[in-house]
DNA sequence: ATTATCTATAGATCTATAGATAATGC
DNA sequence: ATTATCTATAGATCTATAGATAATGC
């Protein structure tokens, strides 16, 4: 009779248990950087809230700038693709007479949805985004991660608006990216200043209001 | 014949040297929290900006804390002020009649005017504010700042538009805030995406668009 | 035999303070 | 006599690496 447990498979194979610490690594850097920003958190406070030691941070991810750009790209390509697929729809469906607020609810409700619906990380990757997004080195990573799906908002924007400028439409769209950033953010501030009539992890109430209130925006901007 | 110099009234009085030294470093503070954050900044980094040790610093301000909340509350003062004023004037001005758009073209217009009237300062602190805005304990500060002229703003929004619910008020103003933040930040991610049609540092570009492009917003939300 | 994880530690900062020096002020 | 500024330094982190140990894999 063969002693217990041997030979047996092991509980978990290198490769998951690899990619497990790869995820846990991941999912409290996410929640650490976009509370406390890059400089903010030390790769021990990471390790710390995984429960694992400092070197093993080191071991998967080299330095904090790539374990910074590894949680940048993770959910990058999700939300990104996502977010293109319900453009490229809303294109197909409108023909050739798409509309600003048509096209901004394929852009903002795709994105509040994958983040509300994604549970409690993803919306610590919405806040990261949003932090990330108002600095200098931020905003080149979103450049290198979301400039094919802002541009593809964009290309819709001017065959609904012909008769806008460039200006008028890149400006409307730094609009938009503002609003939405802010709302992904959850700071709180909106709750405290609205004397709680309004909650900051209330996506579905911004998702309600935000693409109608941009489209009149940009409607607005003509002449 | 008395000696050269003496009993000559110094270069500067010491009340003078302080203020010159408390300005210095607030002023570089102001620029390196903008460009990098609270934990992105040493106080040997704004030391080396002045040319002065990191020590004087700590004589000055204490600790880096104490500094951040100092470089906020320098000019927070005259934003909040001017806005307050240029709503009380807009207010008897429009008596009954209030508008959201004359509200907003207050509240926006004359606050991107201070920061590109102001210069580099003005608009350093334009972004430090900004980037605060979305971090959590950024947002306590501007609470603790900002929350009587934006409450404000509300409360004449709310006359304007009678028949809208507090969320709708406070989510607008919250797309309001959020592009206005994004605005400042000048991360120069819109000069990239839209291939140099717009700038990040042209205030009257967005002064010229963000009030009428919020108002129409919010008149968009009717039930 | 390879890979995951931990121990130990070097070297570089960083914050903050104590105490010295050099100016201004009455 | 007081205040502005600098010198020197303690103590606390933080990043990153070398090398040991303990698992899984063929």
């Amino acid at each position: 009779m063969m002693p217990k447990n041997s030979k047996k498979r092991p509980v978990r194979s290198k490769a998951e248990q690899r990619a497990e610490s790869i995820e846990q690594i991941l999912d409290a850097a996410e929640y650490l950087f976009s509370q406390h920003g890059l400089h903010g958190v030390t790769l021990r406070d990471v390790a710390k809230r995984v429960g694992i030691h400092t070197t093993l941070v080191h071991y998967y991810f080299q330095d904090k700038q790539n374990l910074f750009e590894k949680v940048f790209a993770r959910r990058a390509g999700t939300t990104s693709g996502r977010r293109m697929a319900a453009l490229e729809a809303y294109e197909a469906k409108a023909g050739n007479k798409p509309t600003v607020e048509g096209a901004l609810h394929a852009f903002l409700d795709t994105d509040l949805d994958l983040y509300y619906e994604g549970g409690e990380n993803w919306m610590n990757y919405a806040a990261f985004c949003a932090r990330v997004s108002n600095t200098p080195e931020g905003a080149e990573l979103m450049d290198v991660h979301f400039d094919p799906v802002v541009l593809k908002l964009v290309g819709i924007l001017k065959r609904a608006l012909p008769d806008y400028t460039e200006e008028d439409i890149f400006w409307g769209y730094s609009f938009v990216s503002g609003a939405l950033m802010n709302s992904l953010a959850r700071t709180g501030r909106i709750d405290r200043l609205s004397g709680g009539a309004c909650h900051s992890d209330d996506f579905p109430a911004v998702k309600k209001r935000i693409a109608r209130f941009m489209a009149a925006g940009f409607l607005s901007l003509k002449d």
